[in-house]
DNA sequence: AGCACGCCGACT
DNA sequence: GTCGGCGTGCTC
């Protein structure tokens, strides 16, 4: 027999195995492993949408078969290398493998389910059902518009045959196609039309003009308006001529219309030249060797990441560069595609979904071999990888927040073991973990400790903001601060200032009773937006309007604490009236586009200061900034997380950086109440390899990564005391399965304890050698996949960056 | 996820 | 007795 083995779009544990199906046989000389197939499931005909596992021409299978509906695709959208990958992650993430699998596709291919209702015999059909067809003979339906009453009797005419239910798989994956045209007469008869033309018709001259010069190409009907000038109605007249024939043709949007200027390799020096010769050396000898590249603010690391991708390209492999969602900005975009052309795939957010799958087409086909991009690039079907590059790699948006929680480095290291070629992890701080291996001599260090042009690195200054608030009372401005903005301003030369938001968002409070006013649905207090003058609470999106009495004592003296960015930008322009002040925050840079218009403006000096949250901390380079200013350093050490030193020291470190990158020198500010912090101290110092050897014995003190491992175990619950139950239970099964080495943090409630409305507890274990750890987390997913129904969740996340 | 089946309480 | 509620288990 012939049989697909299945993996369906059904994420219960139950269905992670594939499912045996019967191809029929129309189909048996054109599936593939990898497509994605309609394949029905259940009873009552429903269909769905599955991916080919493996293809057995003689098969045997005890047990009833169904048959393949229908391919959706017309070639493979999975390649071997990345099915068995995602069989990998699935067993790494605690997940289901179609979750893994449909992580890996662009968004459009992941099909959407309709149902229809039709009426095949309206005997009988009470007047409210038959009154949802409003006369037509089938509809569209979903269940939860349906009350329940209706939805049984609905449910009884379908077992008597009068209604039937068609499910429908609505494949969104659309290449966009436009008109294109070909010519289909030859030179020769081109030259004679053109000779028998009446003087006046200057279009067709025009397009025959077009036909000898191009004879052999096809192109869209819409170039060869604008870009020739020949007016659709003087095509319309050559296909009827039968100069041409016209037809559709897939297209690729293309999000970079505009020409970009090719660059050229740089001169390196002597750290760069040894960081390219030693990966380049992986990728010609097929090493999958990891590469930590350590290399300061302004060392060039980009130049070395271009090179070694040149390396591979000359040695006919293809490359993968991943970098920060903030930190692909235009400038890194116009590097890379100055450098290697149309050979360049991009996929960031910033893209629609139909670009995104434009892109991922053209790398499937084998058309482009050089890909960039943010986290899920990773899963970009490359063949022949040479060489993959994550920069910035202790950054957080390397690990996906949600299931499959996996963290981009696994994946990476996974694909350079199957391809034998060398992953590059880059970074000016790199991640302890990272470090800790390179010096194990599990990877490889190379580092460049030199800023090109031998830049020295600009001065930073920190000032105590206790010291301040007791002279001035200011908490935003320290006079010395403002006296610095105030010596720039006068020189026309930039500034850059950071509010280190979280946390530091602004609330309302009654000065009466203290009472300060909470989203209803998290346990949080919401936050104040004055822009659409309301009250909004940052993690579900509730909305109410800001209140001009206290809720619990009536009172009406209702103070607006914290400052958010708004209220800093206000009170910075009536300390610099004169000053152009920039702000870049989530809201103002939520439009697509909104970033880079920012970025371009500053870049113009058609602002003296840009004003912005973290996301300005990170690669820019703006020659003009001499000045850089750090309001609240602090923000981010006083979260309960083991890591905030390390945030705080590597956000301070890359912000540093900004200032005097070119000729100018720079001076960085860092407001703090905690000035003699190590992460402060030694981010002053722009002192990584210390800030590392200090809090490595913090970390081996208190028993954290990299000495141990973590993983987090969450419940979920509408109530409270479920949600604890839960771990309590799961506490006592990981009990007995654990050594006495393993150490047990909790069950305890996460640090936000409500969140839309669900109440969170979790347990972090930490431990060293746990042969039993991975089967025993098996086996709560699986025993717990019951009560999901009943909406009590539990999620497993290995090595956890989020720990609140 | 979505469907069927089976058990139980409420109501004709 | 029977209808409608919900918990449980299965889907190639």
């Amino acid at each position: 027999m012939n049989l697909a083995k299945v993996i369906v779009d059904v994420p219960t544990m139950q269905t992670n195995d594939p499912y045996t199906y019967l191809i029929p046989d129309e189909l048996a000389d054109k599936i593939q492993n990898g497509m994605r197939v309609v394949v029905p499931f259940g009873s009552g005909g429903r269909k769905i949408q599955g991916i080919v596992a493996d293809i057995d021409h003689n098969g045997d299978f005890d047990g009833e078969l169904k048959e393949i509906d229908g391919l959706l695709d017309l070639d493979s959208a999975l390649n071997d290398e990345l099915l068995s990958m995602s069989e990998w992650m699935a067993k790494k993430t605690y997940s289901f493998q179609i979750s893994c699998i449909l992580t890996m596709l662009p968004s459009v291919m992941r099909a959407k389910y309709e149902k229809e209702l039709i009426i095949n015999d309206n005997e009988g059909i009470d007047d409210e059902v038959l009154g949802l067809f409003d006369g037509s003979d089938s509809i569209d339906f979903k269940v939860e518009d349906i009350n329940s009453s209706m939805l049984r009797r609905i449910i009884q005419y379908r077992k008597e045959g009068k209604l039937t239910v068609r499910y429908k798989v609505n494949d969104k994956a659309k290449a966009k196609k436009v008109y294109a045209v070909k010519p289909i007469i030859s030179i020769n008869e081109a030259e004679t039309e053109l000779s028998n033309l009446r003087k006046n018709s200057k279009n067709l001259a025009k397009l025959l003009d077009y036909i000898i010069n191009n004879n052999e190409t096809s192109i869209p009907q819409r170039k060869l308006v604008n870009d020739f000038n020949i007016p659709e109605a003087t095509i319309k007249s050559g296909i009827e001529k039968e100069w041409l024939t016209r037809f559709w043709q897939e297209e690729y949007r293309n999000p970079y219309e505009q020409e970009v200027k090719p660059n050229y390799p740089l001169k390196l020096n002597d750290d760069q030249q040894k960081a390219v010769n030693a990966i380049s050396e992986a990728t010609t000898n097929d090493q999958s060797d990891v590469f930590l590249l350590e290399g300061v603010t302004g060392s060039g690391k980009t130049e070395v990441y271009l090179q070694a991708i040149q390396k591979a390209l000359e040695n006919r492999k293809t490359a993968l560069m991943l970098v920060p969602e903030i930190s692909l900005t235009p400038q890194m975009v116009k590097r890379v595609k100055g450098r290697f052309g149309n050979k360049v795939a991009m996929l960031h957010s910033g893209l629609s979904s139909g670009e995104k799958y434009d892109e991922w087409r053209r790398i499937n086909n084998g058309e482009a071999d050089v890909v960039v991009g943010v986290r899920s690039a990773i899963f970009a079907p490359l063949n022949n990888i040479g060489i993959i590059i994550m920069d910035e790699e202790h950054e957080a948006s390397y690990k996906q927040d949600d299931a499959p929680r996996y963290h981009t480095r696994d994946v990476a290291k996974w694909r350079c073991d199957y391809h034998n070629c060398p992953l590059v992890l880059g970074s000016a701080t790199p991640s302890l973990e990272s470090r800790a291996r390179a010096t194990k001599g599990v990877y490889k260090l190379l580092s460049l400790p030199k800023r090109i042009n031998n830049q020295s690195l600009p001065e930073v200054r920190i000032i105590d903001m206790k010291e301040e608030i007791k002279t001035t009372g200011d908490e935003d401005f320290s006079q010395e601060l403002l006296a610095a903005m105030n010596n720039r301003l006068q020189k026309h030369e930039q500034i850059v200032l950071m509010l280190n938001r979280r946390g530091y968002s602004s609330f309302v409070m009654c000065r009466s009773c203290g009472f300060v006013l909470h989203c209803p649905n998290c346990d949080i207090s919401l936050t104040l937006h004055m822009d659409s003058k309301t009250m909004k609470c940052h993690y579900c999106g509730h909305e109410e309007s800001i209140p001009n009495k206290c809720k619990n004592c009536g009172s009406k003296k209702i103070r607006y604490y914290g400052t958010g960015t708004q209220k800093v930008q206000e009170k910075l322009q009536n300390l610099v009236p004169n000053a152009r002040i920039l702000r870049m925050d989530v809201d103002t840079t939520r439009r697509k586009g909104a970033h880079e218009k920012i970025l371009q403006k500053f870049g113009n000096h058609e602002a003296d200061i840009l004003l912005g949250t973290q996301m300005i901390a990170k690669g820019l380079d703006f020659p003009n900034v001499t000045l850089v200013g750090v309001l609240n350093a602090d923000t981010s050490l006083d979260l309960p997380d083991f890591r905030s030193s390390e945030r705080t020291f590597n956000l301070l470190t890359q912000v540093s950086g900004r200032a005097g990158r070119a000729d100018k020198e720079g001076l960085v500010y860092i407001q703090t109440f905690n000035p003699d912090h190590y992460a402060i101290r030694l981010a002053q110092k722009q002192d990584y390899e210390l800030f590392y050897r200090k809090e490595m014995s913090v970390r081996h003190q208190t028993n954290y990564p990299p000495y141990f491992f973590t993983v987090k175990i969450t419940a979920s619950d509408v109530n409270e005391a479920k949600a604890a139950a839960k771990m309590f239970e799961i506490q006592k099964i990981l009990k007995a399965k654990l050594s006495d080495k393993a150490l047990m943090l909790g069950p305890s409630p996460s640090s936000i304890l409500k969140l839309k409305n669900k109440y969170y507890y979790q347990i972090i274990i930490k431990y060293k050698n746990e042969p039993n750890l991975s089967e025993c987390l098996n086996y709560i997913l699986n025993h717990y996949q019951k009560d999901a129904q009943k909406g009590l969740y539990v999620n497993i996340d290995p090595d956890p960056l989020n720990f609140m």
